[in-house]
DNA sequence: CGACGCATTGATTGGATTCAACTAAGGTGG
DNA sequence: CCACCTTAGTTGAATCCAATCAATGCGTCG
C-alpha cells in the first residue's frame, strides 16, 4: 500500500473522514520514480501537478550565488512537495531527491475540484501546510540561536518524531539516508563540523549512527540535550496503521 | 482609512474582487490598541479571533530555555497574526508589539463563513500564508548561510520591499522602529555585532539610519550587497492606493 | 536630577570555518 | 579480478568571524 505514510500522516487529524482520504488517493495519478540526486522540481518552475512523496527522502533547498546551499526542509513519505504552487505560480526553491524517491502526481485541477466539495480535506491540507510553516519557524530558531550540538541533536529529534508519525521507526531505530554534508546544509554548519558534532553525540551515548540508520538509545535524553519539545509539530493523535 | 495597508497588500492579488475585500473588512470588529512591548499573543494561547495589524510593528518570536530569543517574523500593517490558529489549535510562538499597535479582530467563525462563499478571498488568504512561508524559508537561508553584513542588509531590503508594497515608503526613506537588539534577535546575531555591522553599512554609504527611520540612498546597491532578489516575496503587481 | 534604555567602543575569547591530508567503502571498466 | 576512481567520513592545524564581557556615552522621561 503505497499511500500508507500519507494515510498515517493525514489520519492524525481528528476530523478527517476516511472517505475524504480515499477520494484524495483516488485522484493520485502516474506514480513515478526519481533517482537519488536528481531534481524533482527546480527553482522557477511552474508545475501543473501537486507532487506527493510516497517513498524515499527529498529536500527543499535554496542556493546562494557563491554556491553555498541551505536545505530548508526534509521531505519524507506523506509530504507534499508543492501544495502551494497553484497559488504562488513559480517555485522559489528547488527540491532534490536524496534517495530514490517514488512520487504520486495529483493534477491541481482535480485537487481544486475535490477540495471545493470536501471541507474536511481542505482543512487537512491547510493543516499540513501550517505544520510545515511551524517547522520552518523552529528551524530559524535552530539555526539562529542554538549551538552546533543542540542544532544537530534537535534536527535528529525532529526527524525521529516525524518518521514515527508515519510509522517508519522500528523501536529506537530509523533509516536516515542523509550524508553529513546534507545535515550540514540543513543546520547551517560545515560537513567537517557536523562530523565532529556527531562524534561527540556518539561519545556521549546519545546516538548511534551508521549504515544509513540512526539509533537513539534514550529518546528523552537526546531531546533533553537538544531542547526539543515536539509541540511545534502539532501532532494531534496517533493513528495506528496496519 | 485604517485598512489601507490590508487593501494594498491583498489588492496585489490579481483575481481578488473589490467586493470580496469589502466583505472581509466588514467582518473586522473591535479595533484595539496594544502598547509597545506588550504581548499580543502568548505561546500556548488558543485565540478565538483572527488578528490583523492595522498600524505599528510586531514580531513573532520563540524563546529558548536559556532566555535567548529568536524573532521569526516581523509583522507590519496588513499582516495577519494568527490566520492558522483555528486549525492548529494553539500558538507555538508568541507575538509581541514592537511599537504601539492597532489591531482589528475577526471572529474566526465569521471568517470561515465568509471564505466558504468567496473563493477569491480564500485564495487571497492562502496566498498570504504561502508568502509568509516563503519568507520563512528565506530567513533560514539568511541565518544559515549569510555572514553578518549580508544578513542585516538582506533583512533591511526585505523590510523595505514589504513596506513599499503597502505604501509606507516615502522616496528612499521608511520608518523603521526597531532597536539593534531586535535586529539581532531576527538575524541570529548579538546586538553588539549588529551595531558594528550597521556602522559598516553606513560607512559604505549603503544605508542611513537614525531616529527610527531608514534611508536607502541606492536600493540596487544595497540589494547587490545583500544578494537580495525579491522573488520570494511573490509580489504580483503593484496596486496604487490613494 | 537620577534612572533607564539604547547605542557605541575596546579587549578578549571561543566556536566554527577553512584548508589539507588521509582512510574506508563501493562501483566501474579493462 | 584487481587497478582505478569516486564518494563519504575522519582527523589535524591554523585562522577568523562573531560572541562575550565590560565600560562608557547619551538622550529621554518620570
Amino acid at each position: 500500500m503505497p499511500y500508507r505514510s500519507l494515510v498515517a500522516k493525514l489520519g492524525t487529524i481528528a476530523d478527517l473522514r476516511e472517505s475524504d482520504l480515499a477520494s484524495l488517493i483516488a485522484i493520485c495519478h502516474d506514480v513515478r520514480t526519481v533517482q537519488a540526486k536528481r531534481d524533482i522540481l527546480v527553482e522557477g518552475e511552474r508545475p501543473e501537478d501537486v507532487h506527493v512523496i510516497l517513498e524515499g527522502w527529498a529536500a527543499r533547498y535554496k542556493t546562494l550565488s557563491d554556491g553555498s546551499r541551505q536545505i530548508v526542509a526534509f521531505l519524507i513519505p506523506g509530504d507534499f512537495c508543492d501544495l502551494h504552487v497553484a497559488i504562488l505560480g513559480h517555485m522559489d526553491h528547488g527540491i532534490i531527491a536524496l534517495t530514490r524517491v517514488r512520487l504520486a502526481y495529483i493534477p491541481s485541477r482535480e485537487l481544486d475540484a475535490l477540495t471545493s466539495n470536501h471541507n474536511g480535506l481542505t482543512k487537512a491540507l491547510w493543516w499540513a501546510t501550517l505544520v510545515d510553516e511551524s517547522i520552518l519557524r523552529e528551524w530559524i530558531l535552530n539555526v539562529g540561536r542554538r549551538d552546533a550540538r543542540e542544532r544537530v541533536a534537535h534536527l535528529l529529534c525532529e526527524l525521529h518524531a516525524r518518521m514515527e508519525l508515519i510509522g517508519l521507526v522500528d523501536g529506537k531505530r530509523l533509516a536516515l539516508p542523509l550524508t553529513q554534508e546534507q545535515l550540514a546544509d540543513a543546520t547551517g554548519l560545515t560537513s567537517v563540523h557536523v562530523n565532529r558534532t556527531l562524534q561527540r553525540l556518539r561519545a556521549e551515548g546519545l546516538i548511534e549512527m551508521g549504515g544509513g540508520a540512526l539509533t537513539i538509545p534514550d529518546v528523552a535524553a537526546l531531546r533533553e540535550a537538544a531542547g526539543f519539545t515536539g509541540n511545534y509539530l502539532h501532532i494531534k493523535r496517533r493513528l495506528l496503521v496496519t
